[in-house]
DNA sequence: CTCCTTTTTTATCGATCAATACATAAATCG
DNA sequence: CGATTTATGTATTGATCGATAAAAAAGGAG
């Protein structure tokens, strides 16, 4: 069992992470070989011994995206008592990850690959446009199980409710990485829950009344 | 005043519309010369004689493209008697622009140019950029308008409201990209509609009382 | 030690990128 | 007409793309 050959001089997962963080700041056809290797310190010819491909390294990329990143913004969703509260949870997870200093600002999955370039990309493409669309699932899911409990009434759209929010968070992805400020971003989690009464016809705002 | 020399053969504004096109549905990047040339039915030296570089092409691109598509966008920002149909008509003229039949689906200015690949990109980007940033301006002025005119209260958050709606939008480019349906748009439209009262604190949805 | 396996470094592969040289063609000007 | 000007088609340019060939280096197995 004891590893044969020659010992790998770099760590497989620091390289990986360098490459996440230029994926993520650059997107896949934005990050070129060359700076990859520079980034992950090694040379080409490690690059593809150890993960395959670009492409292949991209998805493991996105993997590790997913492993250290999105749990944080997924936690209110899972976690929150009330629907409301998850999706304030989530919006308000999603304002301060986008916004990390010393980190790309918004999300790889929603920045990383929008245009199928050329045939190479089109499967990193629709690999990232999948895992939007589960995003939206996951959502209408919560808001489904908020149904079955009695927080939201029998005929709330959870679909449309879900894709509103996850416009939102897509939205805000576009902001950070345009600069806009955490402080920006909260003030659009606010906005978006502004909508929840209205839109879910649950218990309206009593302050309006 | 006649034109000198050999007459141009192509139409430079029927070319101009081609290569608009393939920048919109495939990026600044992702759109190589040798496919607007052939989007245009021209040779290099004509495309470099005509409109000087793949980024001035570009750049005329977006101003067709500001020229035709965006109006309609903006129609009611301008026109609408009031802040709140001004909003909910952009947003719903929005949801229509995005999923035009036999056009790419989003908005240039949000999908051409997100990453600086390299140092040419960077001033396309930063063009791009810049005109997001002045539709929050837009938008804020029409909140400080309708401030002015007494349909919202004086300690409206014009702003951040502004940013609210601008990143709903945004988000719809990169729904729209991934094929949501213009009614899917439309409902996420009215989501952030439903926050309209909660946001600008103006008259509140009687019908919750 | 000698084999064997795997990683390393160096140098490069063919393809494609954006951008041009060059010669020819088609118009106006004098 | 010849001279000038501009556009066109063909063929390339140097640079960079993603991906490898080849040989040296570094470990364990026998």
């Amino acid at each position: 069992m004891a590893e044969r050959g020659r010992p790998r001089k770099f760590d497989r997962e620091e390289a990986l992470a360098r490459a996440m963080e230029l994926f993520w700041r650059k997107g896949f056809a934005g990050a070129s070989l060359s700076e990859l290797t520079a980034a992950m310190g090694i040379n080409p010819p490690s690059l593809y011994a150890a993960f395959g491909s670009k492409e292949a390294l991209f998805h493991e990329a996105v993997s590790l995206y997913g492993r250290t990143e999105s749990p944080e913004i997924w936690l209110a969703i899972e976690q929150a008592p009330t629907a409301r509260e998850a999706f304030d949870g989530f919006l308000r997870a999603t304002a301060f990850s986008f916004t990390q200093p010393d980190k790309p600002h918004g999300c790889l999955i929603v920045l990383g690959a929008l245009h199928a370039d050329d045939a190479g990309s089109e499967a990193v493409c629709a690999a990232l446009r999948k895992m939007r669309a589960d995003n939206v699932t996951d959502l209408a899911a919560r808001l489904r199980r908020a149904v079955d409990e009695g927080e939201l009434p029998a005929g709330t759209d959870c679909d449309g409710v879900a894709a509103f929010y996850v416009t939102v968070q897509q939205g805000m992805s576009i902001q950070a990485r345009d600069g806009a400020s955490r402080e920006t971003l909260l003030a659009v989690a606010d906005g978006a829950m502004a909508a929840w009464y209205g839109l879910t016809g649950g218990r309206p705002a009593a302050r309006l009344c």
